[in-house]
RNA sequence: GCUGGAGUGGCGGAAUUGGUAGACGCACCGGAUUCAAAAUCCGGCGUUGGAGACAACGUGUGGGUUCGAGUCCCACCUCCAGUACCA
C-alpha cells in the first residue's frame, strides 16, 4: 500500500504520546459538572475481540464529546480478573491462573493503549489484586453480620469421576465435559445472599431509571417476577410426623376447586411420600428422567406427565383427601415447588387431570355466561374472572373479591395466607474454585461458624495449590485451611469456597472514585463526587444478573451504612453483538477478525470510524472487511483535503461571500448542528458519521484540492469543522488535521464549537405533492410559503394537474414544509 | 419452554417518531485522468414493463385503522440474547 500523506501509525503514535504526556485524561484535569462514563470492564481473556474495540469506543465517543461540553470526566479501566478461565488454562499449562491473567492484562492494555482510548491509567485495577478483594470480604462479614448473608443448600451440577461442581457450561447433554461420566445434582452447603429481601426495592425502583433501555427494564421486572397470591399448607393424609406441604398459588380464590397436588420432581418430600405410598421404584425411575431431561421437556409446551405418589393431603375446607402427583411441569425453583391443582380453571392442571382420569371441578362461574360449568362438557380450563360457584360458604362472591376472603380464611384456620412471591431467588455466591476471592470464615468444631477477624483480612489465596481439575484446590491444600480459631484458638479450618466472580463486578464502579483508597471499600467524598455512574455501557446479555446484583449491592451497602446512592447507573446504553457472516464471531466458526491485525494496517482511527459507522451501538453489527477499507479511504481524504485547506493560507472568513462560499458554509454548519445533535439526543454515531461524509462530498464539490471555488478562509473554516466533528470517533486524526490548520492546543481541551444557524438557512424547500397518496410531483417554495401559495403550486405541476383531471377534490391536506395531498374522487 | 429484542436494495444501514422509502458507506456498472495500472475525480445503481416520457409493484408473512403506514393495531413466521456455577 502506497500512501505518501496520511500515515496512520506515526501521527497515532505521535498524539497517544502527547495526550499521556500532557495527562490529558486525567479526571481531575479539567472541566466542571463531574460525568462519569464507564465501560463494562473486560474479563482479561488474553486478546480483545471485536465486541471490545466496539464498545470502548462507544464509551470514548461519549467521554470524548462530553468533556468538550464542558465536564470533569472520570473514565476509568480495569480488569475483572478472577475466573474459571483462568483456571482451565493453569490446569492446561500446568501453571499458575495468575500468571496466565496479568500476562493477559498485559497485552490486553497495550491494546487498549494502542486504540488511544481515553482511560485515566492511574485509576487501573484488577479484582484479583488483594487490595481490591479485602474489602468485598469486609462487606461479606458486614452482610453476614446483618443477617444478608447466610448459609444454605445450593443445587450444583456434580460430577463423581472429577469430584468437583461443574457450572452449567461445561455439561454437554447431562454428561461432564472432561470425563464424559454423567452429571448429577448434589445439594452443597454454601453461602448466600438475601437478594429476595431487596426484590420489592428493585421492581419499585426501577421506575425511577427513565434512562435506561426499556428492554432491560421490562426484563428485569419479570425476572424479578412479583406476584400477589397466597401461601397454603396441605398436611399429608394420615402422616402427622410429616410437614404439611406448601403450596403458592395466584388464585386462593379457586382453592374449593382444588382436586389433587402435584410437587416438582426436585422437591425433598418426593422420596417420602413414595416410600410411605409404595411406589418408591417408580417415582423413583420419573424422578431421575426428569433430573436428565432438558428444560423444553418441563416447559408449558411439554406434555403432561406425571406419577403418583400413593399419598393424599387432606383438603382443610373441603374436608376431603386429594391425590399427590409428582408433575414434570412443576418447577422446584419457583414459589415453593408445589402446586395445588384445580383443573377447571388452569390449563395446565386439566390437561394433566384429563390426561390420568383426575376430578375436575369448576368454582367459578365466568362473567357473562349464562350456561353453567359443566365438568364433562369442558374442553378447555377457564381461567377468566367471574363468580365463585359450588364453593359452599363463598357461593355468590366475585373472584377478585374471593382471593381476599379465601386468603383470610386460611389464615384463620392457621394453615397459610395472603402472600407475596417473587421468582427471584437468593443469589448464591458459594463456588469451590481456586481462582476467586476467598470467603472469610473459619470454622471451628466447638465455636462454629466465626468471621475472619479484621485485621487477618485479607485472606490470600496461597501460590502452590494444585490445580488438577479434581476436587477444590483450596479444600485439597495440606496447609492452606488449617488455622487457630480467632474465637478460642483451638485448630480450625478456613471455608475453601471462593466467591462468584459477579461479586467482584458488582461494586468495582465505586472503588474507582478513589482506588488506592486504604481506609475502606471507598473514600466517601470520592463516591459523593462521582456516583452515581452517569452513563454505563454494556452488553445486553447482562440485562438479568450483572446489573440486577450491582443494583442489589448498592442498596445493601447504603442499609450497611455505607454512603452510596441507592441506585448504580444513571443511563445504561447497552451495545449489540458483532457478528460476522450472519453469526456470532467464535473461533469454532473460524469467522474472528483480530483487531489487532485491523490496526496495524489501517490504524485505530480507522478501527474505531468503522466500527461507529456501521451500526447504532444497540444493534448487532454486521463486520464488513471492505466496509473498513471504505472508512480508511474516508480518513485519508480528510487528511488530504486538510492539508489542500491549510496551503491556502490562514485567512480570516471574507465579509461578503459568493455563492459558492455560501453553499459550503451551510454545509458546514449543517454538519455540525447535525453531528452535535445526533451525540446529544442519543449518540447516533453512525448518522453523525454520515453526515461529515456528506459534508466532505460538498468539500470536495467546492474544488478545495483543486481549483477551489471557495474563499480560503471559507474553505478552511470547512475543514477546522471536520477536525471538531471527527474527535469523538478517530481522535488522532481530528487533533493532527486540528494542528495541521494552525491550532496550538489540542482538542481534548478545546471547547466543542457552536454551529452557526444562519449560515444553515436554506432559499427554498422541496414540497412533495401526492394525489390519493401517491406521489405525482415536487415544488420549490420559499421556506415561509403560506398555504395558498403553496396550494396553487401544487395544483400547477403538470402531472399533478394530469392526476387531478376530470376528478372532484375532495380534501387538500397540507402539512407545512413538507408535503401537500390531494384526495379527489 | 419462559422473558426480552430484531427483520428495509446485492450487503451494512437511513427515514426529523404517521408525511418524498433507501441518506451515508460498501459492492457493482459507465466515464475522466494515465503509456498502463493503482490511487483520485465525475455519473449511474430497489424490482418489473417501456427506446423514452412514464406506469405498476416494493420495508419478514397475512389481515386491519388512516387522506397517507417501515412507523399504529391484530394474528403468525424466522433469527438473536438471557435463563441464575461463562463473564
Amino acid at each position: 500500500m502506497i500512501e505518501p500523506h496520511y500515515r496512520a501509525q506515526d501521527i497515532e503514535t505521535r498524539w497517544q504520546q502527547r495526550w499521556n504526556e500532557s495527562g490529558a485524561f486525567v479526571a481531575e484535569n479539567q472541566g466542571d459538572s463531574p460525568y462519569y462514563v464507564l465501560e463494562m470492564f473486560p474479563y482479561p481473556s488474553g486478546k480483545i475481540h471485536m465486541g471490545h474495540v466496539r464498545n470502548y469506543s462507544i464509551g470514548d465517543a461519549v467521554a470524548r464529546f462530553l468533556r468538550r461540553r464542558g465536564h470533569q470526566i472520570l473514565h476509568p479501566i480495569g480488569w475483572d480478573a478472577f475466573g474459571m478461565p483462568a483456571e482451565n488454562a493453569a490446569i492446561k499449562n500446568n501453571s499458575h491462573p495468575g500468571t496466565w491473567t496479568y500476562a493477559n492484562i498485559k497485552d490486553m492494555r497495550s491494546q487498549f493503549k494502542r486504540l488511544g482510548l481515553s482511560y485515566d491509567w492511574d485509576r487501573e485495577l484488577a479484582t484479583c489484586h488483594p487490595g481490591y478483594f479485602r474489602w468485598e470480604q469486609k462487606i461479606f462479614l458486614e452482610m453476614l453480620d446483618k443477617g444478608i448473608a447466610f448459609r444454605s443448600q445450593q443445587r450444583v451440577n456434580w460430577c463423581v469421576e472429577c469430584a468437583t461442581v461443574l457450572a452449567n457450561e461445561q455439561v454437554n447433554d447431562g454428561a461432564c465435559w472432561r470425563c464424559d461420566e454423567v452429571v448429577e445434582q448434589r445439594d452443597l452447603e454454601a453461602w448466600s445472599i438475601r437478594i429476595t429481601d431487596y426484590a420489592q426495592d428493585l421492581l419499585d425502583d426501577l421506575d425511577s431509571l427513565s434512562d435506561w433501555p426499556d428492554a432491560v427494564r421490562a426484563m428485569q421486572r419479570n425476572w424479578i417476577g412479583r406476584s400477589v397470591g397466597a401461601r397454603i399448607a396441605l398436611p399429608v393424609s394420615g402422616a402427622d410426623d410429616l410437614d404439611p406441604i406448601e403450596v403458592f398459588t395466584t388464585r386462593p380464590d379457586t382453592f374449593m376447586g382444588c382436586t389433587f397436588m402435584s410437587l416438582a420432581p426436585e422437591h425433598p418430600m418426593v422420596m417420602e411420600l413414595a416410600a410411605r405410598g409404595g411406589v418408591s421404584q417408580e417415582v423413583g425411575e420419573f424422578v431421575a428422567e426428569m433430573g436428565r431431561a432438558d428444560r423444553s421437556a418441563r416447559g408449558d409446551g411439554a406434555e403432561k406427565r406425571g406419577v403418583f405418589t400413593g399419598m393424599y393431603a387432606d383438603h382443610p375446607l373441603l374436608g376431603r383427601k386429594i391425590p399427590i402427583y409428582v408433575a414434570n411441569f412443576v418447577l422446584m425453583d419457583y414459589g415453593t415447588g408445589a402446586v395445588m391443582a384445580v383443573p377447571a380453571h388452569d390449563q395446565r392442571d386439566f390437561e394433566f387431570a384429563q390426561k390420568y382420569g383426575l376430578d375436575i371441578a369448576p368454582v367459578i362461574q365466568p362473567h357473562g355466561e349464562d350456561q353453567a360449568l359443566d365438568a364433562a362438557t369442558m374442553e378447555a380450563a377457564r381461567p377468566e374472572a367471574g363468580v365463585l360457584i359450588n364453593s359452599g360458604p363463598f357461593d355468590g362472591l366475585d373472584n377478585e373479591e374471593a382471593k381476599r376472603v379465601l386468603a383470610a380464611k386460611l389464615s384463620e384456620i392457621g394453615c397459610g395466607g395472603a402472600t407475596i412471591n417473587f421468582r427471584l431467588r437468593d443469589w448464591g455466591v458459594s463456588r469451590q474454585r481456586y481462582w476467586g476471592a476467598p470467603i472469610p470464615i473459619i470454622y471451628c468444631d466447638s465455636c462454629g461458624v466465626s468471621p475472619v477477624p479484621d485485621a487477618d483480612l485479607p485472606v490470600t489465596l496461597p501460590e502452590d495449590a494444585e490445580m488438577t481439575g479434581e476436587g477444590s484446590p483450596l479444600a485439597n491444600h495440606p496447609t492452606w485451611k488449617h488455622v487457630p480459631c480467632p474465637s478460642c484458638g483451638t485448630p480450625a479450618v478456613r471455608e475453601t469456597d471462593t466467591f462468584d466472580t459477579f461479586w467482584q463486578s458488582s461494586w468495582y464502579f465505586l472503588r474507582y472514585c478513589s482506588p488506592r483508597f486504604e481506609e475502606g471499600p471507598f473514600d466517601p467524598e470520592a463516591v459523593a463526587r462521582w456516583m452515581p455512574v452517569d452513563h454505563y455501557i454494556g452488553g445486553i446479555e447482562h440485562a438479568c444478573m450483572h446489573l440486577l446484583y450491582a443494583r442489589f449491592f448498592m442498596k445493601a451497602l447504603a442499609d450497611l451504612g455505607y454512603e452510596v446512592p441507592r441506585e448504580p447507573f444513571k443511563r445504561l446504553t447497552t451495545q449489540g453483538m458483532v457478528i460476522k457472516d450472519g453469526a456470532k464471531m467464535s473461533k469454532s466458526k473460524g469467522n474472528v477478525v483480530d483487531p489487532t491485525s485491523i490496526i496495524e494496517r489501517y490504524g485505530a482511527d480507522t478501527a474505531r470510524l468503522f466500527i461507529l459507522f456501521a451500526a447504532p451501538p444497540e444493534k448487532e453489527l454486521e463486520w464488513n472487511d471492505n466496509g473498513v477499507e471504505g472508512a480508511y479511504r474516508f480518513l485519508r481524504r480528510v487528511h488530504r483535503l486538510g492539508e489542500a485547506a491549510a496551503a491556502l493560507g490562514e485567512e480570516a472568513l471574507p465579509t461578503d461571500l459568493s455563492e459558492a462560499d455560501q453553499v459550503l458554509r451551510r454545509s458546514t454548519h449543517k454538519m455540525l448542528r447535525k453531528v452535535t445533535h445526533d451525540l446529544e439526543n442519543g449518540f447516533h454515531f453512525n448518522t453523525a458519521i454520515a453526515a461529515i461524509m456528506e459534508h466532505l462530498n460538498a468539500v470536495t464539490a467546492a474544488g478545495v484540492g483543486g481549483e477551489s471555488k471557495v474563499h480560503a478562509g471559507v474553505a478552511r473554516e470547512s475543514m477546522e469543522m471536520v477536525a471538531h466533528a471527527l474527535f469523538p470517533f478517530a481522535p488522532h486524526l481530528a487533533d493532527e488535521l486540528h494542528e495541521m490548520l494552525g491550532a496550538s492546543q489540542d482538542l481534548m481541551r478545546t471547547p466543542w464549537p457552536e454551529h452557526d444557524e444562519a449560515a444553515c438557512e436554506e432559499s427554498s424547500v422541496t414540497i412533495v405533492v401526492q394525489v390519493m397518496g401517491k406521489l405525482r410531483g415536487k415544488i420549490e417554495v420559499a421556506p415561509d410559503a403560506d398555504k395558498e401559495t403553496i396550494l396553487s403550486a401544487a395544483k400547477a405541476e403538470p402531472s399533478v394537474a394530469r392526476h387531478l383531471e376530470g376528478k372532484t377534490l375532495i380534501k387538500e391536506i397540507v402539512v407545512p414544509g413538507r408535503l401537500v395531498n390531494f384526495v379527489a374522487r
